[in-house]
DNA sequence: ACCGTAAGTCAACAGGTGATGACATTTTAA
DNA sequence: TTAAAATGTCATCACCTGTTGACTTACGGT
C-alpha cells in the first residue's frame, strides 16, 4: 500500500507554483550550484521530477524565479519624497527578515555563479538599476542608483549573515535614522 | 611518453602556496560549493590529488585560506584619522579590483554555506567586526563597525558583479570623496 | 653514480547531482 | 460507470564531486 501523504489535492498549477515560491526561498539563502532540486521539491512538498517537468530544468526554474521577483522601483516606490526613511525602515523591520530584499539576496548569491551568473547580472539591470536610476534621475543618475544599490545589498546581506545588527528597539530606531541619513546622502546629486 | 609541463620544480612548500593562492582567489570569487578542487588545481598548475594531500580536505583548505587572511584591521589600520578617506581610496582603486577586500569577498560568498558558514561567519567576527569594533571605540561600536563592514561589503560585492560603478577618472574621485563622507557618517558616534 | 625518499601522477571509488522515461494513481468528461 | 487525460511517483541514467591508494618520476645525500 504506496500512500504518500498528499496535502493538497492534485493541482498542476498549485504544485507549480509552490515550486516556484520553495525555489525563491531557497535561492535566496544560497548559491545556483547550492541549491538542490531535491531540496526545492522537498520544501514544496513535491516529488523531484515534478520541478524539471514543469519548468524543463533547473536553469529555466531559475529564470523563472527572477522573472516572478518584484522591480526594484516596486517595492521602494517611485516617489522620491521620503525615500530613504522608507528603505530605512524596511530595511531595520524586524519582522520582515530580509523578506523584502528576497530579489536583492537572490541577485547576490548567483550573480557569480557560472551558470547563471548572466541571467542575474542581466535582471540586476533590468529590474533594479535601470528602472531606479529613472526613478532618480538627474545628473549621474546610474552611478547613484548603483552606490544605493550596493548600500541595499550590504546592510541586507550582512543582517543575513550576522543577525539584525540592532538588538534592542532603541537601538534599531537609531540605526533607522542614521541610515535614512545615509541614503538621502547617497541619492543627493554629485 | 607522459610529459607533462612542469613549470616550477619539484618543492612541496611552493605548489602547497600556490594552492592556497589558487584557492584565496577562486573562494573570492564563488562560493565554497561552486568551487571544485579540480579548478583550484588547475589553475594552481597542480594535480588536484596534491590538494587533499596537503591540505587533508576542502574543508580544511578553506580554514587555511580564512586564516591565511588579513584581520580588517591590518589592512584598514587603526589610526581614525583620515580613515574614511583611506578606505574610500582603496574601494575606489581601479586597479585593486577588489584584490583589498578579497577577504570580505571571501566571508560573502561561503557566509550561507551549509559546510564552511559557520567558519566564515566566526571568522567575520574575529578578524572584521572584533578588531575594527575596538578600533572604533566609543558607545555602540558594535553597531557602527558592522553598519561599517555592511557598506564595504556592499560596495565591493557590487563592483565585482555590475563592474566599476566609475567610468572615468573624474567619476571616480566625485565618487571616492562622496562614498568617504558617507563611511564618515556610519563611523560617527550614534 | 646510485639508491632512498620526497614529490607528483593516474585511475578508481562512493556519493551526490540534474534529468528522463516507465509506471501508478487521481481527476475529469462522456 | 468507465475510459481517457492529467498529475504524481519511482527507478535509473550519465555526469561530476571529493578523496584515496597504487604507481611513476625527480631530487639530494652518500
Amino acid at each position: 500500500m504506496k500512500c504518500k501523504q498528499t496535502i493538497r489535492r492534485r493541482d498542476a498549477s498549485a504544485t507549480k507554483a509552490a515550486i516556484l515560491g520553495a525555489a525563491r526561498t531557497l535561492f535566496a539563502g544560497a548559491s545556483y550550484e547550492t541549491v538542490g532540486i531535491r531540496e526545492i521539491a522537498a520544501l514544496a512538498g513535491a516529488d523531484a521530477a515534478l520541478v524539471s517537468r514543469y519548468f524543463g530544468s533547473k536553469e529555466e526554474l531559475f529564470h523563472e524565479v527572477l522573472r516572478d521577483g518584484k522591480r526594484g522601483a516596486d517595492l521602494l516606490g517611485t516617489e522620491m519624497e521620503g525615500l530613504p526613511e522608507r528603505v530605512a525602515a524596511i530595511l531595520m523591520d524586524p519582522e520582515d527578515e530580509g523578506k523584502s530584499m528576497e530579489d536583492i539576496l537572490i541577485f547576490l548569491h548567483s550573480a557569480n555563479s557560472p551558470l547563471a551568473g548572466e541571467m542575474v547580472r542581466d535582471s540586476i539591470m533590468e529590474r533594479f538599476h535601470g528602472p531606479f536610476s529613472e526613478a532618480i534621475g538627474g545628473e549621474n543618475a546610474m552611478e547613484r542608483a548603483k552606490l544605493f544599490g550596493a548600500m541595499l545589498l550590504g546592510i541586507s546581506i550582512s543582517e543575513q549573515i550576522s543577525g539584525a545588527i540592532a538588538e534592542t528597539p532603541e537601538m534599531r530606531e537609531k540605526l533607522t535614522v542614521r541610515i535614512a541619513e545615509i541614503l538621502a546622502k547617497v541619492i543627493e546629486p554629485l
